[in-house]
DNA sequence: CGAGTTGCTGAGAGATTCCTGATAACCCGT
DNA sequence: ACGGGTTATCAGGAATCTCTCAGCAACTCG
């Protein structure tokens, strides 16, 4: 089975970086560029299955990027990258077919999550199923629906992502530096103790419903979500 | 199942990747020629099931072209494409039969929505269905109809395009931007809150006769059409 | 056993996101 | 030109979410 190849554009070093070290770790096989002219020269060589897009890059700009690998007959899902501010608006009209936005500052398993979706979509290549079981729990990250042994429960934003990452890492322990780096965005400047704010949360809403908890503290190090079986 | 091939004919080098990578995502097999000579020669040898033509050509225009392929004894459906300040009543007399146009800019949803119309009517090829049925909603595509439950609901042409993209993607949740960017004309700038308050005109109509609620808010996310099966 | 460390959770301030009524501009057919 | 329906914007307020903090509980280890 080939990896799914990724092209990044940014002309931010640190988000490359971050963005290149991030996706290879989920299994992708990435190829990170810098500008315009080389996103297009790199498109049209290594044929990616999906291009991460900054729109604000100087030089060629995401726009005319996008345009110009359009126009040349690649039907590449694209995800654009935007600041949240007032730019945000220019990203209107760039989503068509599967692609979709994402703004900075972002999460990196949210990114991966995205990716994901959009591969599925255009399911121009096998990715990973919609539907996330472990244990007694089953998350739907089509509709972002969490079913605890049939029963939907109703999550905030954030305790998704982090209900998201627990189980797609299950059996497996993560500290919570760990979880702070996927699940926050990379600017998040906070303390630790947010993470145990929405394990806590999580647990309340989940464990009624469960035989047994699903989130186990591993005291000293992290959190890690068991499965029974 | 072979795919339903589409040609489509535009000078202008951003529509025609516009529509090309929103057919091909929505299924079609697309070629895109920018002139009418190549037109008319793509007709020949790809044979495809419908063409969507721009009618103010430089050249070759639209008229000539159609003229030219009907005396070759084709009969393919054709959806026009003309400006909207443009007197309409130079394309009505070329919509014979199955043909349609429609007026510039539109909605890649619509545009979708048209061709599928035209196919059933023309019937040479096997394409969607007229009636989109989800949970206790029931739209006539033929018919621009809306039934909740067996009470006809009366909807303005834009909520009836936002409620149809919502069914046809149904048990998924969209993003605002890519519900503007399909539903929407391509050329709006205008902001994301706009889909807000269609939402907000749909519920109000259609909320009072269902017995739940046909739209969720996925906060943070975006919107979701809910099947209750 | 006791002190120190680590984790849990309720409370609450502040920020964000969403909903909706009001309104103006627009289009279209009469 | 008029009137009705439609589109798009905006602002106030409601609902929800994020993050921090503080006190308490639980655990560890000397």
């Amino acid at each position: 089975m080939e990896p799914i190849k990724v092209l990044v554009v940014d002309d931010e070093p640190n988000i490359r970086d971050l963005l290149s070290t991030s996706l290879r770790f989920a299994g992708f096989s990435v190829h990170a560029v810098g500008n315009g002219v080389d996103a297009i020269s790199a498109a049209e060589k290594g044929n990616p299955d999906i291009i991460l897009l900054d729109v604000q890059l100087p030089g060629l700009d995401g726009f005319s990027i996008t345009k110009k690998i359009r126009s040349m007959g690649m039907d590449i899902p694209i995800l654009f990258l935007t600041a949240k501010d007032q730019t945000e608006n220019k990203v209107l009209g760039l989503t068509v077919g599967g692609d979709d936005y994402m703004t900075k500052p972002f999460s990196l398993d949210e990114i991966v999550a995205r990716i994901n979706a959009i591969l599925r979509r255009s399911r121009q290549v096998e990715t990973e199923d919609a539907v996330l079981e472990v244990g007694e729990v089953r998350i739907n990250q089509d509709a972002h629906e969490v079913f605890v042994n049939g029963n939907e429960v109703d999550l905030s934003p954030t305790e998704y992502k982090l209900l998201r990452f627990l189980m797609s890492n299950a059996n497996r322990v993560l500290t919570k530096a760990q979880i702070l780096d996927h699940v926050w965005e990379y600017d998040f400047n906070g303390e630790m103790g947010i993470v145990e704010s929405y394990v806590s949360y999580i647990r309340k809403k989940l464990d009624p419903l469960t035989a047994e908890p699903v989130i186990q503290t591993k005291r000293g190090v992290g959190y890690m979500f068991k499965s029974t079986k």
